[in-house]
DNA sequence: GTGAAAGCGCTAACAT
DNA sequence: ATGTTAGCGCTTTCAC
């Protein structure tokens, strides 16, 4: 399916009265070239609307300027921003980008090693938390080809990571709900099982300790990041009759469950509970009330690991194992003084 | 930065004992191959891990089993789910996907052809609604590569359109809130140069045409599909003193915006006023009152645009220019009836 | 049913 | 500064 005859090499090397080598120097080393026989080789592409075949060019040199991004869920409004940044940076550094939406499903983790096995990738971005499965198997027991998590680091495994600092961000976050009064402050979203939630509880519990204020078990609720688990958490503090006068949700879906369910039970908010969140994704901003909570640097995070995987695949040794981005305040309507 | 040496055709042929033009056809065309050899084949390919090299198949084949997704936003919530479904035919029948972020940059678009006159990818998905800025030049100046668009069908132009039904799905919408009770219908969202836009009003022209009632001009506002135009309008209309008992919005940000701005106004909803939106995206759910919308079946595009565009590289001709797909009603709070 | 060999378009080592 | 040539790994005639 070729939609048109493409001109060669040779086509441009004719056309100008040189060999195609002059061309393929002039192309990608262009200083060691005769002013005079670049300025004809030049025009000869021009002439011939050239354009290298990339196929043939990374065959012979082993490299395809492609990097594989591999994501369980592309839609994710936490992943979008981020994937923007990935392909903003790779793009101006000529790489392209291919999505592997993985879906969680092995399977397809699997299946898309390929790409790199079959050399149309040099480089892996990992937003799954996990090598994927099959790696370190069959034919591709050997080394791992260079990689970076983004999102959620890769546990014990050497995989630099990029991402926010969930640990300070979560301590800032509860440190507002402090300043603005509140001492009875649940933490919804308590995950044992995922790291980025354990990191933000921490931040939590070290920000209330700053403070002095004791740790209340029955504070801290169980969540996996959901809307619904938000809206379950929010639920089982009434029946247990314990309440807080703010919860600082793990994420904004686990916010927004909240708010629904508080809604639902028709409290006036704010101010009857304050409500934090973390991420900022996109609806944060249009939710009643408009949610606080800490943003991301969703962009910046995509374009550091992109900048990071490059320069691996430049043969760079990463100067450190983590790259950790500052959250920032967004102070919207949810949080309000108290007491 | 090869992260281990992969073994080639040759390789697998030596193992094997057989030529490696047999190893192709084993791979191939496994039934022009005597079942022992291919037996021995496909074990000498576990035994060295072997996976085709792409490039040099690609090379000599002269395709690449790629395909370039063009979207001016990938983060926008409407096109991540097609992108998934896109994402997942091309998987499913061994395509790759190569994601392409315009951001409505016409340098960006033009860039991005190199990945098509450099036999990087052999097909096109549009979500931009036009043809790449810089298409019919230069070297491309040919037969255009194969393309489908989806989203927004590209005008003047022969490509085909795989989306929703817009004006169907506008007057399916349009006759929901009429079945309501309601006659003093707003449209919040014209736009002349909104092919979508421009459907969608239409639908609802032909459902008011339908049941009887005249269009009262100044029930239908501008909008250019944005939440903040949603709120302008709904404003608009605060201003005009003309009232209508409902709103149906272009899109759900629209809607989103017209909430907002009754939502300020401290009026009660549904019941003072009803909203009507469009899409389905993901927080429509989670707005208070949750959005009563036109569900666009986003996967079931992503899937037949990409099934389509590989028929056409197949050599298929389309048997039509436009596949529209129903979108569906989902009935939620924000509509209540009337009178 | 299988093998030998050409060649896809390019880069890089070597020669001049 | 430029040209000649080998070869990246594969598919595909063309012989047998």
């Amino acid at each position: 399916m070729q939609h048109q005859k493409l001109a060669t090499i040779e086509d441009v090397a004719a056309l100008a009265g040189v060999s195609i080598a002059t061309v393929s120097r002039a192309i990608n080393e262009p200083t060691k070239v005769a002013d005079e026989t670049r300025r004809k080789v030049t025009e000869a592409i021009a002439r011939t609307g050239y354009t290298t075949n990339a196929m043939a060019r990374s065959l012979r040199m082993r490299r395809s300027n492609m990097i594989l991004i591999l994501a369980p869920d592309v839609g994710d409004p936490n992943f979008s921003n981020i994937l923007v940044g990935l392909e903003t940076e790779a793009s101006k550094r000529g790489y392209g980008v291919l999505i592997g939406n993985t879906q969680n499903d092995p399977a397809r983790e699997t299946d898309y090693l390929r790409f790199i096995s079959s050399n149309q990738a040099d480089g892996l971005i990992l937003f799954t938390g996990h090598l994927p499965y099959g790696f370190g198997q069959d034919g591709t027991e050997g080394r791992l080809p260079p990689m970076v998590a983004v999102n959620e680091p890769v546990p014990n495994a050497e995989v630099p990571f990029v991402g926010v600092d969930n640990f300070e961000g979560a301590r800032i976050a509860t440190e507002h709900l402090i300043s603005q009064g509140h001492r009875r402050i649940a933490f919804v979203g308590r995950s044992s099982a995922r790291e980025v939630n354990r990191l933000r509880e921490e931040g939590y519990r070290r920000a209330l300790a700053g403070a002095g204020i004791a740790i209340d078990p029955r504070m801290i609720i169980d969540g996996d990041g959901t809307t619904e688990s938000g809206r379950a958490a929010a639920e089982l503090m009434f029946v247990r009759d314990a309440l807080p006068t703010a919860f600082f949700c793990v994420n904004d879906a686990t916010a927004l469950g909240v708010i629904i369910s508080l809604n639902a039970r028709h409290y006036d908010l704010p101010r009857q509970f304050s409500i934090m969140g973390f991420d900022d994704i996109s609806f944060s901003s249009f939710v009643t009330p408009s949610l606080t909570t800490m943003k991301q640097p969703r962009h910046r995070i995509g374009e550091a690991a992109m900048e990071l995987l490059l320069a691996l695949l430049a043969g760079e040794k990463p100067r450190e194992q983590q790259v950790l981005l500052r959250a920032e305040l967004i102070v919207r309507n949810s949080v309000t003084r108290v007491g």
